[in-house]
DNA sequence: CACCCGATTATCT
DNA sequence: GATAATCGGGTGT
């Protein structure tokens, strides 16, 4: 298993996007190795996508999104939650992540279960603020090199092939009409 | 199952 | 003062 290289994240934000389905994200908590597969991702762009937390340029949250591939972007929400991103673009674009939405559970299943104070395996990982959750992924996390092999981040994990479908990026008032949302057709863990 | 709403804080108007 | 890339608990069908 390979950790996703600084090319991989350098194309299209939905490119990345599309590209990260299906691959491990991974991240160690007290020598527990917690991972989960990625079934569900949004794209969010520079300034031609308005529901981008880039859209009106850098501010202090937004940083990374405008830094190198291949870091996080961790920011808090609705005073409870924090989402995960990883930032992906063209080279020749500003600012842009991906969201990761939802997660397969596949090692470190009992840590997460703790985590989140739940059994049910399809309610561990599947939202964008249940993810962080259950990996213990917080504002600590933000900002940091996925690329390199540390205690966070993601490998190729060549298993099942799926289908991708593609709808419009939920949870947003403008820019709903682009369709940037992708997940795995079928799988239990995408969210509602 | 469907809707409705409160939590709780960084950011925006 | 309002809103946000969300979640879980409540009520009603």
């Amino acid at each position: 298993m390979k950790i996703l290289d600084r090319n991989f994240y350098m194309r299209d934000t939905e490119v990345v996007a599309r590209a990260l389905l299906g691959k491990l994200l991974v991240h160690y908590i007290d020598d527990h190795m917690l991972s989960g597969l990625i079934v569900e991702t949004e794209a969010y762009r520079a300034d031609d996508d308005p529901a981008s937390h880039a859209c009106r340029g850098k501010i202090t949250r937004n940083i990374p999104m405008f830094g190198p591939v291949g870091y996080s972007y961790v920011y808090f929400i609705y005073g409870n939650h924090f989402c995960f991103n990883i930032v992906a673009k063209a080279k020749n674009q500003p600012a842009g992540a991906v969201l990761i939405r939802a997660l397969e559970p596949i090692k470190g299943i009992e840590v997460m279960q703790k985590h989140r104070n739940q059994t049910n395996l399809s309610n561990l990982t599947n939202g964008p603020g249940k993810l962080t959750q259950a990996l213990n992924i917080s504002k600590e996390q933000n900002a940091l090199d996925l690329t390199t092999q540390g205690k966070l981040y993601v490998v190729d994990y060549d298993t099942k092939s799926h289908v991708i479908e593609t709808s419009c990026r939920v949870g947003i008032r403008v820019g709903t009409e682009k369709k940037w949302r992708f997940y795995c057709k079928g799988n239990v863990n995408v969210s509602k």
